[in-house]
DNA sequence: TTGTAAATTTAGTCAAATCTAAATATTAAA
DNA sequence: TTTAATATTTAGATTTGACTAAATTTACAA
């Protein structure tokens, strides 16, 4: 049986080979999760005697195949729940992360495919991030960073590539919320941010938010 | 914060005073947690160090009002969840247990009111055991064991009191479910079993089965 | 190529929750 | 009222997952 702290290591070696496609690091995955080099060390350890990791000694470690089924596992949960939580419970979608967070270790295949029927058959979560499919696939993305976008065209926001709780409270505080229209005005060389317009009323962001910014254009 | 085994020792506790009101012995947690008495010993010095329980040694453990309140939230939380599991996800009432013992744990208030909401605030869940509200209380009762009932009267089934999946499974073979119309023809002093109809075929059933059944008179 | 800084692992502790075995307290029968 | 059975607690050990501090390995700049 594979305990909570092994599902939420297993979750950050997964989200972290996403970026970086190789191994990860002991310090990234203890950066991710809060803790310390040589805990991940120790966890590691037993995630290789489950055979749920491959690793080397000093040199990183990613997830065997079992272990990425896990992972992806885990990560359908969440995204499953987060869509309960904002369609049938009418939560915020800045509001669903800890609760998601917690649901997300819920043992039973049946909830789970069952849950997934009933939001029917959802491929997005409220921030916009694929949810894999009883089998592990993962939807077709469409979307762009807005921060890729030409000057002159526009779109949809369709979701967000970081979804802590400040980044999403300055989105709302934008009026920026999934669906809404932005179209880039003018894009400004010296430090990349954008003019825009959001809704058709403009506004000026940062590179840092329009890097995080998922939209499909028309 | 409290733990998930501190929450299942104050649900035990809880369940344990219905039945016998004043405080309960460590060999019946013990039993009742499936542990031995000196683990239950150790963690009810734990639970005492929280104030959540009032302990002599020797002389058995009660709740506290903080833990009377905690052990009813708990309890309210089990039993919303089973509703949705039965009522949204179309589980069998003999299929929720596993699951709700694992959702009870899930620590969020606006999660719980919420899902309450949605739920249209049921008074029982799908076994028939009355489900407290956010104030922790609990509504009142209106049914009679049927090993209760007169010769001659009848009801319909609104819970049982004892809910393992082999009582359940029993009355499902005997086509009794929520609901069911049940008239008591003759009760044998013998072993104090029952002639009964369901739906109006006759069957005969043990006392035990009868304590267990919960009705409501017309 | 070497030396040092950074990354990683190892060794030794700790707290939570459990267990077994031994000690102690309570209860109930003679 | 004494004693034997039963219930309960204590003492000491174990496992999981974490920590600090020390040791080791790796990487990169001089």
């Amino acid at each position: 049986m594979i305990t909570l702290a092994e599902e939420n290591y297993l979750k950050a070696i997964l989200k972290l080979s996403r970026n970086s496609e190789d191994s990860v690091s002991t310090n990234a995955i203890a950066e991710e999760l809060d803790t310390k080099a040589s805990s991940v060390t120790d966890m590691i350890k037993k995630l290789t005697d489950k055979q749920l990791v491959d690793y080397v000694p000093y040199r990183g470690v990613s997830l065997s195949k079992s272990g990425l089924k896990k992972a992806v596992e885990i990560v359908r949960k969440h995204r499953l729940w987060e869509v309960f939580l904002v369609t049938k419970l009418q939560f915020k979608w800045d509001e669903v992360h800890d609760v998601a967070e917690q649901l997300e270790h819920i043992k039973s295949q049946k909830l789970v495919d069952d849950l997934d029927a009933y939001l029917g058959y959802p491929q997005h979560d409220p921030h916009g991030e694929p949810i894999p499919n009883k089998n592990g696939q993962f939807p077709k993305s469409f979307s762009k960073r807005l921060s890729e976008l030409e000057k002159g065209s526009s779109g949809q926001v369709v979701g967000v590539s970081q979804d802590n709780q400040s980044f999403l409270q300055y989105l709302n505080s934008l009026n920026i919320t999934l669906g809404t229209s932005i179209s880039v005005i003018q894009k400004i060389d010296f430090d990349d941010s954008l003019e825009i317009t959001i809704n058709n009323k403009s506004a000026h962001i940062s590179n840092d938010v329009a890097r995080n910014l998922l939209i499909k254009q028309k």
